[in-house]
DNA sequence: ACGTTAATTGTACATACTGTCTACCTAAAT
DNA sequence: ATTTAGGTAGACAGTATGTACAATTAACGT
């Protein structure tokens, strides 16, 4: 009765394949200009040449393949060594520069299919938490920032502090990078001037 | 065979509080907390004890209702007076500090919804682009504020003004303050923070 | 008073999507 | 050879949109 131990090998990398061609296929989707086909499973399906069953077999639900595709694509970046790169700098105000300039890459590499997933996220709370777990990670880039700010330059001011780390929260949002860039801005003008209001939020306008 | 002239006369106001007995079950379905049901014109037509073909019939469509909804938002609240009397102040950073506050009160009165429907903006194009419209009023009050700034403080570099407007068009965007006020901030903290950014944004940090 | 108009409703329809289920085929693992 | 699991195919119930057509009702114009 017991299952009798099953090992892949080499049927893996086969699955593997059609996962990512089921990935690649709602990123293309989700990117789809004005013209605007709606996301669904269905659609997905079609153009990854592959049944629906599959995707439902690969991914359990709408929910999780757009879960899957935050994921892969928060894994398959480079944000990870560039916010690490960011804290090498011994003073706390480049690493500011460098955690700006990384979100900012980043956003905008996915920017087209980020912002349809983030709506789905506001319409379907479940999706929504799922997204928002995501962005635990910025948060606690964001803590560490302004605690090293602290250190380095001292403003102990309790109050502040929770003030900081909400303004930063909210500057390197996506939402926040996507509005200030609009149609054509270019990506390091953004860049520019959300450090700008960053370095003011931390209490270092201008240039020192 | 031309249709003889006819005014509704009363049954206008009968006709209008229907009208406004959908868009009152829309907010209100809109509004929902955490459980979510899904937005759909059956849920508005079932929750306002209407027909699901008068919806319709009132508003065209899915898309008509909810244009119709933001508009009936914008229309019925005091933003106007409070935008007109922001601009009766003779020192420009007090226009200023006076628009951030009508924007604070105007998003936070229709937070949980004007989430939703601009989540529903950025899936539906056509519906995105009436919302943006909706947002074309906001793009001027900015740019008289700071052309105001420009005469009364003189920073006539053409590259900085565009800056400034983009900074204070995404400041005063419903996303910032959304972000900013997370699940409990309070509004004026909220708009204390905005001000102090937006204030930053035009060169203008600190108090004075 | 009587015909006309428009708001509202009821029913039905074609289309599309979600999620689930059952059955099946096949390549790979044991 | 037998079992396991990935992928497929078809059907199903439930829900949604948008449209069409007919019916009801109350106010309107003459």
């Amino acid at each position: 009765m017991s299952p009798r131990p099953y090992r892949l090998g080499r049927r893996k990398p086969a699955a593997q394949r059609t996962r990512a061609r089921v990935l690649r296929a709602a990123r293309e989707l989700l990117t789809a200009r004005a013209g605007a086909e709606p996301f669904s499973v269905e659609a997905v399906a079609r153009r990854a040449r592959v049944a629906r069953m599959t995707v439902y077999h690969q991914f359990g639900s709408r929910r999780g393949l757009l879960e899957a595709l935050f994921d892969s694509f928060a894994a398959g970046g480079e944000l990870p060594a560039h916010l690490a790169a960011a804290f090498q700098r011994p003073d706390p105000l480049e690493s500011l520069a460098d955690v700006v300039a990384a979100f900012a890459r980043f956003w905008d590499a996915g920017r087209p299919w980020i912002r349809r997933v983030r709506a789905l996220g506001v319409l379907d709370p479940e999706l929504g938490e799922a997204v928002e777990a995501r962005n635990a990670r910025r948060r606690e880039v964001v803590r560490v920032l302004v605690e090293r700010l602290g250190q380095r330059y001292g403003r102990p001011a309790p109050g502040e502090r929770a003030q900081a780390e909400a303004l930063l929260y909210t500057l390197t949002s996506f939402e926040t990078f996507d509005m200030l860039a609009g149609p054509r801005r270019k990506l390091p003008d953004v860049a520019g001037q959300v450090l700008f209001l960053a370095r003011a939020a931390v209490g270092h306008p201008r240039d020192s």
